[in-house]
DNA sequence: ATTGGGCGATTGTTCAACAATCCGACGATT
DNA sequence: AATCGTCGGATTGTTGAACAATCGCCCAAT
């Protein structure tokens, strides 16, 4: 049992490489360390991100965290300024009609191939988390529960570039949320949207859902422009 | 005259920004070399990226080279394998029906949205171009102008995300095209569909429009599957 | 009030070095 | 002879320091 990866090692090939005993590069940990502040707003959009206090703050090398920084425009989270730094995203009114002209056509798509039994039952956990998350006043619990609900809707299409797309499309709309705060009353709208949108699934009429689901985003398309003075 | 950007930036603003005198970084042009390589078939996919061979090739230092390599990781147009190098990607059997679905989200999203009558009109003149390819029996043009025509149509969107999708989304196929090549009579099949396509668009019906591109896009990907040793 | 010129700070890029890791070859063991 | 460990070379990952280029800003001069 001195080399127990290696005996089974040989038997796989392909899977070695996703499988990997997970030593995130520094770099990469250092872009997971800022997406995490991102996410939880602690870096407001506009804020500057400056090379060596990051540096410094994080114990690496400005080299690295430059690496870091490319991974993070990749991702539209942070748009580089030449010669001035970069900066957290800031979504604009344009992109707001922009980042649900992508979730349409993702989403609605995902949700009319249908999906296995299984990618239903998915949909169905994220809308009873979302309800157990309502009954416990968890505000923060609730956007996560409507996140993985909308990733399940994507999931269901079985892609893992479609998955990718939503998780970044999600990313930036979880920075946009933290620069306008939204009412309390305004999660709870979308629970029986999405278990009207679950029921048709589990009806199996994908197309029902997926017109139900395209009214959603508009409605939430609306609402959001109408919160960030359009 | 000495300062005519100054006088006339006053007035601007975000649009700096945008118009930046194009100065990219060496990173982005590293960057762009390479993905013109990556383009016309120079690197095969599989084919091993040594950092200091391209650093030492391009006159670049070996971290601005690293920078580059990010990009193209981030577009998918490249793969790291930690501690092994980055290799040119290569696409699977089964990338092959992930990025088709991509493409069905994509495009018949977009196509079903119709579009102002300048965007139907963009789309037409790359039907045209593809015409004028197949004339001159220019094969390469022929390849081109379907992107042109697939590009069209996502543009009807109007959305820069789903744009630079699509830009990804093809170059990958680029990449693909040059693994296995396809034969001449392969390009012309879709010299029809695109008509039809078109057609329906100009006769302001994009329900159709967007069922005929659904249904060529299932067509091209079982001839893709076939062709790739499925 | 506007223009113009430094000035400090930060980024862009390079270079050199070192540790960590991987690959392949060589040699030892059964 | 085949397998296993080990060693060495090569490449990547990361660091630290250095320098030029560029930007924003303050301030002086007109």
């Amino acid at each position: 049992m001195t080399t127990p990866d290696a005996a089974a090692g040989s038997a796989l090939g392909a899977a070695a490489a996703r499988l990997r005993v997970a030593v995130p590069s520094v770099a990469d940990r250092v872009a997971a360390e800022l997406r995490l502040q991102l996410a939880e707003g602690a870096l407001l959009p506009g804020a500057r991100l400056t090379e060596s206090a990051i540096a410094e703050d994080l114990g690496v090398s400005r080299n690295t965290v430059r690496e870091a920084f490319a991974e993070l425009a990749a991702e539209r989270l942070v748009v580089r300024h030449p010669n001035r730094g970069v900066f957290v995203a800031s979504l604009e009114s344009g992109d707001i009609h922009d980042v649900y002209t992508v979730r349409r056509a993702v989403e609605v798509s995902a949700i009319r191939a249908g999906g296995s039994p299984e990618r239903v039952a998915a949909v169905r956990a994220a809308v009873e988390e979302g309800k157990a998350a309502a009954a416990a006043d968890d505000e923060e619990a609730l956007g996560t529960a409507n996140q993985h609900f909308h990733r399940a809707i994507v999931a269901m299409a079985g892609s893992r570039r479609l998955d990718t797309i939503m998780a970044q499309v999600l990313a930036e709309m979880r920075l946009f949320f933290h620069k306008a705060t939204v009412d309390a009353h305004f999660y709870r709208g979308w629970l029986p949207d999405n278990e009207e949108i679950c029921q048709a699934l589990e009806a199996g009429d994908p197309d029902r859902a997926g017109d139900l689901l395209l009214a959603y985003l508009d409605r939430s398309e609306e609402r959001q422009a109408a919160v960030h003075g359009d």
